[in-house]
DNA sequence: CTCAGTGCAAAAGCTTTGCATAATA
DNA sequence: TATTATGCAAAGCTTTTGCACTGAG
């Protein structure tokens, strides 16, 4: 998708649900799309600070929040004390850490699905959110364990 | 299992691992394990207070750090900004939680440890540890809902 | 008796909030 | 122009750390 396009995307957005569309809102979520990484927040603070100098850290957690809200960005959940955030997957994928690089791979398993209607069956539950971590070496960090 | 097997399991493990089986560390460990639900810091630091008044919130963090290492208890990532523990489960299960009242629901899927294998083998990784976490609305929030 | 473990207090993250100012619709 | 959103500073939570004292082995 081409830059404009995006820009347009998120004010189509933002406007939807009765919100401003900002520079900051913009700029952000169009780093939260490209940045292939998961980011935290003070990874995006950094990064658009570097476009516009005068953004606060408070502007980047209220953003985040709003995001969530609206269904855009997804908050995981790695090992850490901190929050990490991806654009909402159109196709759900999954999380694979290496404890020894931090290094994160995004994997996709149809079987999760499964796994789903199963439970929302058996449970009774309305399941709105699937996120499957898993942990451990990756070839390069197995090898120096030994 | 009887409290005094309990004592005696934790101090053997913990002595084993060359380290002292403390009455604050086997408190804790007693109420993890005892605690059905999933407990936080805080809650471990308030109910091991009502024995023992002079516990320090240090403490627990730091008794927690060692039963992660050591692997008798889980950390588990819910969607707040702190943590929760039980003890690490014989059989794997996972975690279904309720967006509308907080309430947590395990279950326990085959399925997961196919997935698990099969990115093993695709990513080339040695897995260590998975963690499933759906979220939904339970069959009453559900209702609420409408 | 020794040294690992504890309590206390202080510090260190990460995240949220109040309020005056700036910017959008 | 009427609000909404922002920046700044301060506060709030959870978690970690330094140090002198205590208690397990």
């Amino acid at each position: 998708m081409s830059k404009p396009a995006l820009v347009r995307k998120s004010r189509r957005v933002l406007n939807g649900a009765g919100l401003r569309a900002t520079s900051q809102r913009t700029q952000l979520l169009e780093l939260i799309r490209q940045g292939k990484g998961h980011l935290d927040a003070d990874e995006l603070y950094r990064r658009v600070r570097e476009k516009q100098p005068r953004l606060s850290l408070s502007t980047v957690y209220r953003s985040l929040q709003i995001f969530k809200k609206l269904g855009l960005v997804e908050e995981l959940h790695f090992d850490e004390n901190h929050h990490h955030y991806e654009v909402k997957p159109a196709s759900e994928h999954h999380h694979l850490v290496c404890l020894g690089c931090g290094r994160v791979v995004e994997f996709d398993s149809p079987l999760s699905r499964y796994i789903k209607r199963n439970v929302a069956e058996a449970k009774d539950f309305e399941i709105i959110d699937t996120e499957l971590r898993m942990s451990g070496y990756c070839p390069k960090c197995h090898q120096k364990r030994k």
